[in-house]
DNA sequence: AATTTTAGTCAGGGGGACCTGATTAAAATG
DNA sequence: CATTTTAATCAGGTCCCCCTGACTAAAATT
């Protein structure tokens, strides 16, 4: 049984963190006027274009069962994409009712700059620091897929494959 | 220097705590049917909770000026709240132009409580690993706070304050 | 007393994440 | 061949964050 202070100071400093990371995200963005870096969130249209970077070529239903969202609201946020030219749509040539999406250059390289990005917080560590928050961070993840898993066990496990993978590549 | 594939192990466990930990939230929100739990985000009107929780009573200008928004922006957030019986505005004596702004006992506690929460996945961890984590998001949230400091020194460390402050009230 | 500054309000807008309902075109199936 | 299922689309809506512009009421200044 962990010591309850420590997972208190622990938790605080996570709650902070992602505070903080929040708010210097918005305020570089505000000032720096970088205006078109769209920050890749793990919603709507960012969710789309990390799930393509890990398999490419996805028709829209496909792209709508693995996030769980409705049909509806992944062709609008695939349209948004489009006009950002970061995806492209076509018509499947064996089955003409479906829509291929596909990453463009940008897209891929907007998906992979974003994510495979150092930031500049980490230099602060050092190496052995840098080993401990991995591990750590590996015991959390799990945790909180296992949370995801108990929850919605219907889909057990799809969210951590398109997730998981997709990490695995970029940074292993 | 600190080794670069440490570092991008780091960062990759560190995007992927965000990704997982938002879809925890947002998949228990949807099928735990707790709806009306806002996650008391970082923006809007969590954020103006947030803030009163570490300093009640502020006026409406004071706080757009605290957190970086437009009196509008504020006064909408306000009167959100206000519906949810969450905050109180009403008109100051002494100067009758102003709107002061003050926490419903409900809205301390959804301020407090939802913060102070243990996150269940920290359960996972040993005391040695809590205090090596508390250590390591201690220096990386002092490296984000002056990145924000840089980029805007106009209003240093003025939210770091709203920040720190509070979340020293909360955990320490 | 007249003017300017300050705190708020209303109106309107842009962009984002989602959703339901109704409809079409193409494929599958009886 | 007729019907049903499937992949998409359009239309319209809800809620969120956040901004500009125009306008009042009260306080501060001249």
């Amino acid at each position: 049984m962990p010591n309850i202070n420590k997972q208190k100071s622990a938790a605080g400093k996570l709650i902070e963190f992602g505070m903080v990371s929040h708010t210097a995200d918005e305020v570089a963005r505000r000032y720096h006027a970088e205006q078109d870096k769209h920050p890749l969130r793990f919603q709507g249209q960012g969710k789309i274009l990390l799930t393509l970077a890990q398999a490419d070529g996805l028709s829209q239903k496909e792209l709508a069962t693995r996030l769980n969202l409705t049909v509806q609201s992944t062709a609008e946020f695939v349209n948004k994409l489009v006009k950002k030219q970061l995806v492209t749509k076509e018509k499947s040539t064996s089955d003409r009712r479906k829509t291929i999406i596909r990453l463009t250059d940008l897209g891929r390289e907007t998906a992979a700059t974003e994510t495979a990005q150092v930031p500049a917080y980490l230099d602060s560590l050092t190496d052995t620091e840098l080993d401990q928050l991995t591990t750590i961070l590996t015991k959390i993840n799990h945790n909180l897929y296992d949370e995801i898993d108990t929850i919605t066990p219907d889909q057990s496990g799809k969210f951590q494959q398109v997730v998981a993978d997709r990490l695995r590549d970029w940074f292993l």
